[in-house]
RNA sequence: GCCGGCGUGGCGGAAUAGGCAGACGCAAGGGACUUAAAAUCCCUCGGUGGCAACAUCGUACCGGUUCAAGUCCGGUCGCCGGCACCA
């Protein structure tokens, strides 16, 4: 009895879609659960094995929670917007939509083809008007309430793209989109005050579920650090030269003070300084460097002293020279620094470079060798001295500084603000008019969505202008404040706009009142369980976590955090062990595994490959393996008996079983759910035959992995309706123990011997039955009991000397 | 540089909370069935010694705690991920 998989995967494949039973059900008295996977990108070349890994682990979640009687959501959708796309109908002429549907239809059959039980009827695709409506219209309310802005900086611009890019799309000095060179450009750039949200975005970390590590590089990528803002007075001004510093304690070690090339004080007093023609020289250096450049110099440090601009130290009054460095940043802390070389290595370089003093303050280093920045005694530092560690000196000193009123308290962070808009066309228009008269006007509301132009070329401008900038018809029109004239905003939203609220969608995708019922929304959120790739933990996580607060604080969600439960899948790796790409020719396309082996084999096999959380490498040899074992399951028909409940001696191997997998998919533990299948599967095979009740639990457990095979075999024996809308099966702890268990004997922590002994016995016996052993009495014959030990169900040791 | 994580057979990986290291799968070797092959089934499968029972070594390396260490502690090396002149 050959398993013809096509024709069976495929008929139940349209059954589900017919029957309904993945759908989710709004309005119902029954416990939700809302599992969350991230919806791809519809990229030309298709689905990756990779999705097909990230979807199964929450996939198989939610086919057992639908057992267990929950009503699940568990949606689909498309993030497409961005530039490959664009890129394609560049290259070819074909209309980005063109391109991206049909992306979307290949990418809906390969994903019907394997089967995931996705609620079809709520896909959310981000480029459709009746979606980025509601991505404008939470643009206006942020800008509505100041967190959306304008303001003229230097950005990264990648020259290659020509488009301005966050900080987060340029690391490395590198394009994150076409790895070209980033350089450093005055454009006027829309930005999200993401910043604001800070702290909320810290604190919501200590109630929700993510992975330890996520949560830490969450808090990493905030950057959060205490410290005080200290002024500084200039000599011979009114002004005061304001730094932070996470380092009070050593303000009796200041021996001179940076500023960043840029900062804007240095303008003001330009008379003063009789040096400045150095300053814009100096100026005129930096800017030719990229942001790379500049963090790769790290050891060699340049820079000018000030002439004539002097510092004011204001616990001692000594005066300090100020240099201008490009390792000062204009957009951290203040743009200046008080330079303690004696406890920081960077200033210590600087010191060295230019022959500047180094005064100790902590006791503890060796400061001619390099800065010691531990802790020890104060030394050198009036009323500090004495103080034995940092955070009581700390202490003392802000309390001094905020009596006499020259510093306070501060609290930085590493986060800047989101650099919002995108020089192209394949994205959500960005709503606002520039009015000569009024300024930034909104789009009213009633206008959404402002509808993406026609355009017939798509090649963004010369000096990387949006494509949008090129439609007269677009740009031209009438401000809707005074009714005069003004021109569109013609930049566009970045692709992460699309992807930061798309889960709030899915609760209600057809609504054209309101981004989603709050009756539905209450219902539904917070999202049960979220999964995705560990590439996504900062950007993704924290603006979408951070437009969901800001939502959540206009009334529009009832929750503050969407994410109750975040986890990471592991990457799978080319079977050479690398990371799959075209270039290295490595790609596993899911398509041809289904057609070889077929879905269940896949999905079996992508959770039985290694530790979900952890990367690794695909094995054509390993598929087979999965493939025995789906053969397997579908052989047990021959083997079938009669028989309303477990026969004895599989009893406790299904209760164990059943428990087993019952906690693995819960702990994305799959690869040991699966073994602990497959060893039940040995068992039954040893036993040489299986009746109705054992092969009907079997199906269950075995359903959410392999969900075409076994609704195939309960139809051809039960003929009782689908295992997806089946209870999923209970176990009994009493009956997971075995009555005799085999127990180890050691002697001096070795293993002697082994025996059988009741469940229940006493330490006692255990320990006599042990001694009763003709080995380990002879092992022990002569020798001094010094211990003995019984583990309850593992072992008896004996300690003899 | 800083912050995380990891290091177990030929391979992917198991091993509650310190308690038989190597579950499960793959590969390999041997056998059965077959004219033959595929498929399937059975056996072996960390190293060394031994016909065997068994002994002995073994979880990157060095040391420690413990009756008992892959697991805990200290140090070293290597790999992976994140951040990176963040004051």
């Amino acid at each position: 009895m050959n398993y013809d998989f096509k024709q069976t995967e495929q008929k139940w494949q349209e059954k589900w879609e017919q029957s309904g039973v993945f759908e989710a059900k709004d309005n119902s008295d029954k416990k939700k659960f809302y599992a969350l996977v991230e919806f791809p990108y519809p990229s030309g070349a298709g689905m990756h094995v990779g999705h097909i890994k990230a979807y199964s682990g929450l996939e198989v979640v939610s086919r057992k929670r639908r057992m267990e009687g929950y009503n699940v959501l568990f949606p689909i959708g498309f993030d497409a917007y961005g530039l490959p796309t664009e890129n394609y109908a560049i290259k070819t002429g074909i209309h980005p939509r063109q391109v991206t549907d049909n992306n979307i239809a290949k990418f809906t059959s390969q994903l019907k083809r394997v089967g995931f039980s996705f609620d079809w009827k709520r896909v959310v695709d981000t480029t459709e008007e009746g979606y980025y409506k509601w991505t404008q219209w939470i643009f206006l309310k942020m800008f509505e309430n100041g967190l959306a802005f304008r303001d003229k900086t230097l950005v990264n611009y990648c020259p290659s793209c020509k488009v301005v890019l966050s900080n987060e799309d340029s690391q490395g000095g590198k394009c994150d989109i076409c790895h070209s060179d980033i350089v450093q450009k005055s454009k006027d750039v829309w930005y999200l005050r993401i910043t604001e949200y800070a702290d909320k975005l810290l604190e919501g970390l200590k109630d929700v579920d993510y992975l330890p590590n996520i949560k830490l590089q969450q808090e990493n990528w905030i950057g959060k650090s205490t410290g005080a803002f200290v002024n500084f007075k200039v000599k011979n001004t009114e002004e005061t030269l304001k730094i932070y510093t996470t380092r009070p304690d050593t303000l009796f070690g200041v021996t001179f003070m940076v500023m960043a090339p840029e900062h804007p004080m240095l303008d003001k007093y330009k008379d003063m300084i009789s040096n400045f023609n150095e300053v814009e020289a100096y100026r005129a250096e930096c800017a030719k460097k990229t942001e790379f450049e500049r963090t790769q110099l790290v050891k060699d440090k340049t820079g000018v002293k000030l002439s004539g601009f002097v510092a004011v130290n204001p616990v001692n009054g000594k005066e300090i020279p100020i240099f201008i460095s490009d390792y000062v940043m204009m957009g951290y802390g203040t743009g200046a620094i008080m330079a303690v070389p004696a406890h920081d290595q960077r200033d210590y370089d600087f010191a060295k470079k230019f022959g500047i003093d180094i005064i100790e303050v902590i006791k503890g280093g060796d400061i001619s060798v390099e800065a010691y920045t531990g802790d020890g005694e104060m030394v050198n530092s009036d009323y500090l001295n004495g103080y034995k560690d940092k955070k009581s000196s700390i202490a003392r000193v802000l309390e001094e500084l905020e009596k006499q009123g020259i510093g306070e308290k501060g609290v930085q962070y590493k986060m800047k603000d989101w650099a919002f808009n995108r020089q192209r066309y394949w994205g959500e228009p960005i709503p606002i008019v520039h009015c000569e008269k009024c300024g930034m006007v909104a789009v009213p509301y009633s206008e959404l969505p402002l509808k993406l132009p026609e355009v017939e070329n798509f090649e963004p401008g010369q000096d990387g202008e949006s494509p949008l900038a090129k439609i007269d018809e677009f740009v031209n029109c009438t401000c809707p404040k005074c009714g005069g004239k003004a021109k569109r905003e013609t930049d566009t939203m970045p692709q992460w706009a699309g992807s930061s609220w798309y889960f709030l969608r899915y609760i209600d995708p057809h609504n054209d009142n309101e981004l989603a019922n709050m009756e539905k929304l209450k219902y539904w959120m917070p999202i049960d369980w979220y999964n995705g790739g560990m590439e996504h933990v900062t950007r993704h996580l924290i603006y979408s976590r951070f437009w969901h607060k800001f939502l959540y604080d206009i009334g529009a969600v009832p929750c503050e955090e969407p994410y109750a439960k975040r986890t990471a899948q592991g990457l799978i790796l080319g079977p050479d062990g690398v990371k799959m790409s075209k270039s290295r020719g490595n790609v596993i396309d899911p398509n041809e595994v289904v057609d070889v082996y077929g879905a269940d084999v896949l999905r079996t096999y992508v959770l039985f490959m290694g530790d979900y959380e952890q990367a690794a490498p695909w094995s054509e040899n390993s598929v087979k393996g999965c493939k025995r074992f789906i053969d397997r399951i579908w052989n047990l028909q021959e083997i079938l008996a009669e028989g309303d409940e477990y026969s004895p001696e599989l009893s406790s191997s299904f209760h164990k079983t059943i428990k087993k997998v019952s906690e693995d998919i819960e702990t994305l533990k799959y690869n040991t759910a699966i073994a602990a299948l497959m060893t039940l599967l040995n068992a039954i095979y040893a036993k040489g035959s299986i009746n109705k009740a054992e092969l009907k639990s079997l199906l269950l457990l075995v359903n959410p992995f392999a969900p075409h095979v076994t609704e195939e075999i309960n139809e051809a024996v039960f003929a009782d309706g689908m295992l997806a809308s089946t209870q999923w099966p209970t176990y009994d702890e009493a009956k997971c123990v075995d009555e005799t268990i085999e127990i180890v004997v050691q002697i001096n922590g070795k293993v002697r011997a082994k025996m059988n002994v009741p469940a229940e016995v006493e330490a006692a016996d255990a320990i006599a039955m042990a001694k009763a052993d003709e080995k380990i009495a002879s092992e022990i014959a002569g020798k001094t009991i010094v211990k003995e030990l019984y583990v309850k169900g593992r072992l008896v040791n004996i300690v003899a000397r």
